[in-house]
DNA sequence: TATGCCGGGAG
DNA sequence: CTCCCGGCATA
């Protein structure tokens, strides 16, 4: 993906976001206001999707919103996939995001989400980009870098998020991105290679090394954040995203309401959201003592406002131990990779050359409705480590859709001869675990994973 | 017979 | 690429 593309597909999209799971029902926070200068990092959408025990594990303290959202959107949606899901991965690795980016058309930013809507819309293919963008803006957000010295605040408050977001990075035609992560003091994430296999990935420049112990800084944005204190003098408040708003309110309940009452028009009373609601607010630390305490710390402020609160990105992984407010970030107990992804760590470092095989896209989360998605295999160190792989693909469920069969019967298919490769010695004892196949059945086909359905090898279910 | 999936297409 | 499927090795 170059460059213009994903401007051009961000271009249309209120919002993109994270999705943990990918099992959609996610709740997405943040929005990407039309003018947000982006320095540092995006307002981007986040939609996480916790698995049920750990919402269970979240529930007391962190985010007591998303936990209602993600709650009360799971029995919506009570898609037993989805449950299903959650029972058979209990222990769904953390790591396991999915990007979510869907225009959004419509209401302002909610309901527009549900993919129904942009049946026949959405040109296929296109969620690919789309995740891929997505990610990026991820990595973005999340990661400090620095912007060109050339694009100071202003700039980028006038130039607007897209240009800003074109200096945050380069791209080299070969198809690999690169920024220079080469930041300072803050201890956010740098920003995780992303490859497709198609041998464009988005990688950090190294700086300089690659061991550079880091502790503190290497942590991929999505790993499981290190346990790190923040500093006391900052103080978590959540921000409104809404267009035009500038509301900053100091817990996410309070600022749901908010949504809700305001941009929502829903009556606070009543309970909470149909579960379609989609809660634009973005966590955002307040240095109380010094609000402009220099630049030496690189947060980027509030955009359209005079805000002089540094916003942080909602990702961020020191926000994410121990702190009442952090975001559901929790780092999931363990982050044992769910059998859903199977992460290899087994490559070479540096993947500059992403190892890609034959590529397909590979198993993608579930997701509610149809939403693209796409993760990103977990863990992955940016330093060194294999990239992540992402990969996307749009489910349908509960759609009609097999049947289709062409009578293609055009060619007389007939093998010639039995010139077949005589299959060289290397027997393959079949796998022992179960299959999409077996697992779903050919009914929920929907449900199998890309391979399964086009007769690939699986990759959900490996052996 | 049912699965799993390679190797070939088609678009 | 993305998506399908014939057909064959397996279980
Ligand atoms: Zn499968």
């Amino acid at each position: 993906m170059d460059h213009n593309t994903l401007l051009d597909l961000i271009r249309d999209y209120p919002s993109i976001g994270v999705e943990r799971e990918g099992m959609g029902g996610g709740v997405a926070l943040g929005r990407k206001p039309d003018s947000f200068p982006l320095s540092g990092h995006l307002p981007i959408g986040v939609t996480y999707l916790l698995p049920e025990n750990t919402l269970n594990e979240t529930e007391t303290k962190p985010n007591e919103c998303m936990r209602q959202c993600n709650e009360s959107r799971q029995r919506r949606l009570k898609k037993q996939r989805f449950i299903h899901t959650l029972t058979e991965q209990p222990e769904a690795t953390p790591n396991q995001f999915a990007l979510v980016g869907l225009p959004e058309r419509g209401r302002e930013g909610v309901k527009a989400r549900n993919m129904r809507e942009y049946e026949g819309v959405r040109p296929s293919g296109h969620a690919d980009k789309e995740v891929m963008a997505a990610t990026v803006l991820t990595t973005l957000s999340t990661s400090p870098l620095v912007l060109n010295p050339s694009s100071s605040a202003s700039d980028l408050a006038s130039k607007g998020w897209k240009e800003s977001l074109s200096a945050s990075y380069s791209s080299s035609t070969s198809g690999n991105w690169s920024w220079d992560a080469s930041d300072q003091s803050v201890p956010s994430t740098p920003s995780p290679p992303l490859s497709n296999d198609a041998g464009k990935s988005f990688l950090l420049s190294s700086q300089s090394d690659d061991n550079n112990e880091d502790t503190e800084s290497t942590h991929f944005l999505f790993e499981d954040p290190i346990p790190r204190k923040r500093k006391n003098s900052m103080k978590v408040m959540f921000k409104c995203l809404w267009k035009n708003c500038e509301k900053v309110l100091s817990t996410s309940s309070g600022i749901q309401r908010h949504i809700r009452t305001v941009h929502l028009g829903r009556n606070g009373d009543s309970d909470y959201s149909d579960g379609e609601e989609d809660f634009y607010y973005s966590e955002i630390e307040v240095n109380m003592d010094t609000l402009s305490e220099g630049l030496s710390n690189l947060t980027p402020t509030s955009p359209t406002t005079s805000g002089p609160a540094p916003v942080f990105p909602v990702l961020t992984c020191d926000a994410s131990r121990s702190e009442p407010a952090r975001m559901i970030h929790t780092p999931l107990s363990q982050s044992a990779p769910s059998a859903l992804c199977h992460i290899r760590t087994d490559h070479a470092y540096q993947a500059t050359t992403p190892v890609s095989i034959p590529s397909m896209p590979s198993e993608p989360p579930h997701s509610e409705d149809r939403i693209s998605v796409s993760w990103q295999s977990p863990p992955v160190i940016y330093k060194g480590l294999p990239g992540p792989m992402t990969q996307i693909r749009t489910v349908s469920i509960g759609e009609k859709r097999q049947p289709v069969n062409h009578t293609t019967v055009s060619k007389a298919h007939t093998n010639n001869t039995s010139a077949s490769k005589a299959t060289t010695g290397t027997r393959k004892p079949r796998g022992e675990a179960k299959k999409c196949r077996k697992v779903y059945g050919m009914e929920k086909r929907d449900l199998w994973c890309t391979a399964c359905r086009w007769k690939k090898a699986c990759q959900r279910f490996t052996d």
